[in-house]
DNA sequence: ACCCTAATCGCAAACTGGACGCAAGAAGTC
DNA sequence: GACTTCTTGCGTCCAGTTTGCGATTAGGGT
């Protein structure tokens, strides 16, 4: 139902520096520079969007078809934790993936499915807000906020 | 990791009368009332909360033991269609289930897992906020809030 | 009361997204 | 080049949830 491919995706062209300068941030952290770890992180780099694991094995295996969708995880997973990547969940599907430095909310339509990437100033008030009455620091938006885009919603509102 | 048990619960007596009004809602929808049906809604007034699938079926199978786990997430389904109930995703495990007339946001410490509910009203902002910027329409918080509760982060940041 | 029929149920089996253990293979260091 | 340690491929396993199907049952009609 999410069709991924109706997210806006600004720049398709991977572009080589900053594969390369995740690779040293890798490597500075003590971790391996490998085939597979290079092509996830141009599919990453590359796909300027949201992608699911398979998605970035389909891509990864496109260059080396032997690396095996366990490793996408494996690599996507250490990716996280160096804070390189950060993966959401927009529905009841797969997570998808993105980098960390492009950090937004999702604004999901349960009608339609259409992701809209909100900017993070949009949640600043109720980090705010959670911060003052509850103390809570709200990490970056790991979950999608659901209800209905413009469109279904004039629809749904007006039969 | 995320204990449930630590929600605050603050009515565990199921109330008989709302038992009986949400199962006559379902009968005027033309579905039928049975024994597994009005033990889900007994175990989702009474839990007070959130109950995972397995909880609430825990619940009604003390009350009849054959009924099957297969019955439960059938009946919630359909509890939900009718809009009694919502699940909610509040990390990576199960979802968890509570009445619908019960809306609030989850917030969820991702170091210790604690799950505060926040009432409607903290979410107006960014609701407003959403549907002024990008003509989006808020459902209920389907999902949960992640971060820091107010005692982890403490915690972390002085260590 | 009884019958009829569609809704519902129990059961088993499938399905999805993802994690894991292990032995073989490669990256980087000396 | 040798060695150590990180990674990988593969198979397997897992939790959570869904589905197909024949058996059962609720509830309206008579």
């Amino acid at each position: 139902m999410v069709s991924i491919g109706t997210v806006t995706s600004p720049d398709q062209v991977a572009s080589p520096d900053q594969v390369e300068a995740i690779l040293t941030l890798l490597k500075a952290e003590g971790r391996r520079i490998t085939t597979c770890r290079r092509l996830v992180v141009q599919a990453l780099v590359g796909a300027g969007g949201h992608r699911t694991a398979e998605e970035l094995a389909a891509f990864v295996q496109a260059g080396a078809p032997d690396i095996h969708l366990a490793s996408v995880y494996r690599n996507l997973d250490e990716l996280e934790k160096v804070g390189v990547v950060s993966h959401v969940h927009l529905g009841h599907g797969p997570a998808v993936y993105h980098l960390a430095a492009d950090d937004h909310g999702h604004l999901v339509c349960r009608r339609c499915g259409v992701v809209t990437e909100a900017p993070r100033d949009v949640f600043a008030g109720l980090a705010r807000t959670l911060r003052g009455r509850f103390g809570f620091w709200v990490d970056g938006q790991h979950f999608a906020v659901h209800g209905l885009c413009e469109e279904c919603a004039t629809q749904e509102l007006k039969p």
